[in-house]
DNA sequence: GCCAACGTTGGC
DNA sequence: GCCAACGTTGGC
């Protein structure tokens, strides 16, 4: 099993809104990052899990923990002129974009800020640490995972 | 709101 | 295939 970092803004799609889906579910569209996209076609597998961070708010921090809990499909939203996420270079015959579903598994106690990650010896090698990075997903190590689990789960 | 970092596009 | 221009991300 394999360990992930995905970005959300907040006031696009935030953790208590995959909380308040009345399945607790969600597809992860509007990726549009090859390698992001890469990751969920080649490498996630149903029950991987997530820190699921926000980004883009005050502070910036992971605030829970998700579960991948489908195979990837192409993204509906490239096919859809109305979505944003709207691509005419992905077609139906031939997705270009992919995603996953990504379900609440459960609540840290207590957000693990940025500023908190950057403190963290443990979490010196990781991606979403390393100056300019910008990809939405990553993959993250499991003693990474555990260390913002726990640090999470103090109040 | 600024701007550094990075990805994509398109002319050549 | 190079690279300048442009767009986006995301911390600050």
């Amino acid at each position: 099993m394999n360990y992930w970092l995905m970005k959300s803004e907040p006031d696009t799609f935030s953790f208590q809104d995959l909380k308040n889906r009345p399945k607790q579910r969600e597809p992860w569209d509007g990726v549009r990052n090859y390698q992001a996209r890469n990751f969920m076609r080649d490498a996630m597998k149903p029950g991987d899990l997530v820190l699921f961070y926000h980004s883009n708010t005050k502070p910036p921090g992971v605030v829970g923990v998700a579960e991948i809990v489908s195979e990837p499909y192409p993204d509906p939203t490239a096919f859809d002129k109305k979505s944003k996420y709207f691509d005419p270079k992905s077609k139906v015959e031939s997705p270009r974009w992919v995603l996953v579903d990504v379900a609440f598994k459960k609540d840290l106690k207590s957000m693990v800020s940025l500023d908190m990650m950057k403190l963290m010896p443990e979490l010196e090698d990781m991606k979403v640490l390393q100056k300019g990075n910008r990809l939405s997903i990553t993959p993250v190590q499991e003693p990474e995972f555990k260390a913002i689990v726990a640090a999470g789960s103090k109040k």
